[in-house]
DNA sequence: TATTGTTATACTCTATAACTATA
DNA sequence: TATAGTTATAGAGTATAACAATA
């Protein structure tokens, strides 16, 4: 289809970065697509996702957890208010902080989009045998770990 | 590598998704920094690059090897113009087609801006031994091509 | 009627900074 | 003076659809 006779320094197909972006992008698709399906979106996801971890946070700290700004939580709070997923109740010993909770819808849907996660994730790695699938998270690990001290918080 | 006493069903650490949308995240932005203290952004770094790969395309070629949509590639052309590293020439064939060429300084950054990738690419693999390195490439680029079937063009 | 490219418009996401109210 | 959270505002980036010019 083309034959690419110049050979250029940086091929495309194999950067490191362009491989990554690309795999990036089409995860992210997927998993979005899936997420609007039901009203919701991507933006949502890393804090429905911490909430199922743990309940009850304050905004600073579900800030931290999502590696985002305390405005982006303040808005992704607001959206997930509306939609009847969360709720702020008043922390027992900071009148200026809140606690975020799950509301029981919040709680409920867990099952169903964490299985459309792990429906992705599986579409995704099906190309490859179950030890490369282990051994690509673990190399992404590896480099991820290097980055983000705090990842491997037990 | 992780305690975790709840035992989530979907840890936040080995899902494939999470792996790949912070690693992804990572590399974008420190490209994405060296770009932006030239002036450029991230969003110009594939149509750039295509460019780099083969100039004189006309935009709707452009839009294809961008995989962006053709608006996207009007306003990338509209900043690149402005900022001299690319011009707009009329297509001998047909009046309502343009080809797309690198000015001087277009083509005279490309060494810069390529070193710059391939120095991030480094930056992120360097955890890796040649042959990790080497093995997680190909593990993605078997991925990517199951999607991308134009992708093992070469 | 289809294609090339531009533009109007709007929506999402992100970023800065100012703001309220607590502590 | 610092912290928790909200809001105003602006800027990217992306998406839809309408549009002009050409084929």
């Amino acid at each position: 289809m083309n034959a690419g006779k110049k050979g250029p320094k940086l091929p495309r197909v194999t950067s490191f970065g362009w491989l990554v972006a690309v795999l990036g992008s089409e995860l992210a698709q997927s998993l979005d697509n899936k997420l609007r399906a039901k009203g919701l979106s991507l933006s949502l996801w890393p804090t429905l996702f911490a909430l199922w971890e743990e309940d009850g946070l304050t905004q600073t700290e579900l800030t931290i957890r999502c590696s985002t700004a305390h405005y982006t939580t303040t808005r992704v709070l607001d959206t997930l208010e509306t939609k009847g997923l969360v709720e702020r109740r008043p922390h027992p010993e900071s009148r200026r902080a809140h606690l975020v909770y799950l509301t029981k819808e919040g709680k409920k849907i867990e099952e169903e989009l964490t299985g459309e996660a792990i429906q992705t994730n599986e579409e995704f790695l099906a190309p490859l045998s179950a030890d490369e699938q282990a051994h690509l998270k673990s190399l992404i690990f590896k480099i991820i770990s290097e980055r983000l001290p705090d990842v491997g918080r037990s």
